[in-house]
DNA sequence: GTCATAGGACTACATTTGTAGTCGTTGTGT
DNA sequence: ACACAACGACTACAAATGTAGTCCTATGAC
């Protein structure tokens, strides 16, 4: 009961860009960070961000508790404490559930077909579409029937 | 080059709230809108709006494109003016761009486990189920190697 | 010890979103 | 015709987001 680790901060579509280089790269200072935001094939910034706006954006990821910081020198080395995979499960969560809650088959169809379009043409690797695809499999196990149940509810 | 029917508007959370109503219900008045919101089992409505808010979301979809409207009586009788399938599909393409673009092998697997997650556990029907089966399929024969391609662009 | 400077804290401001309210108009019932 | 109820148009306002700027301080170079 104590422990509530549940119900991250839900990071904004900049706030993910930045969170992003500290998952890939570790704890880095904010130049770093902003030097390890991605560039396209002629190198130039993909973001077109001031430094400022990086450090912006850090300050509030920190307040939001996606990120905490060690003071080293003169700065701050900042580094996430919150696991990616925590903020993407939320991300697919909400989606889903924005796109088919209180929805009828026909809703959920909709989203299950645009699933399998970007299923078919996603860049996976082999070992991606076997994870998938037993995932697929589990599924159809523990679902034997075929109306769709009253899910289960992580909460 | 003329035709633009290409990227709609950007649906907020409560604005696709509203579109669920139009696109499950079809063509309706503001009321029936409002009417037509989900409950709980309780019958108690399950986002606590005041009518008016419900109607200051819909002036803000037709100001978007996302819906038009055809006077009837005093009444405007409003009509989704863009398909639910586009409206998905941009969205669960901006979330998969958003957590993996730019990002190396380490984020695209966070993101396929925790699709393979949620697949697993979802509430799908057989049908859902083979039509993803079958996606995981094509995309294995259309990928023959595993280094993830750069995928399609649709443009 | 002094001074330039990198860095962090605080401030700024337009836009979008969530959530409504006010007001004037128009159709409706009698 | 008249009064009123229902509608839509316009207005309101706080929080979150995108995008930066200002300013003071601790750090490091001499």
């Amino acid at each position: 009961m104590a422990a509530e680790k549940h119900e991250p901060p839900a990071l904004s579509p900049t706030e993910w860009e930045v969170m992003k280089v500290l998952w890939e790269r570790g704890p880095l200072a904010a130049r770093d960070v902003f030097a390890g935001l991605p560039r396209d094939a002629r190198g130039k910034p993909v973001h077109d961000w001031a430094y400022r706006t990086v450090k912006t954006l850090l300050s509030r990821l920190v307040a939001k508790g996606a990120l905490d910081y060690e003071q080293v020198g003169n700065s701050y080395l900042y580094r996430a404490a919150v696991a990616q995979e925590a903020m993407a499960r939320q991300e697919v969560g909400g989606l889903l559930d924005r796109l088919t809650s209180h929805t009828g088959a026909a809703g959920r169809k909709v989203v299950s077909t645009v699933l399998a379009q970007f299923l078919g043409d996603a860049e996976l690797s082999d070992d991606e579409v076997r994870q998938l695809q037993a995932a697929l499999e589990r599924n159809r196990r523990a679902a034997p029937g075929k109306p769709p149940r009253r899910g289960g509810r992580s909460k």
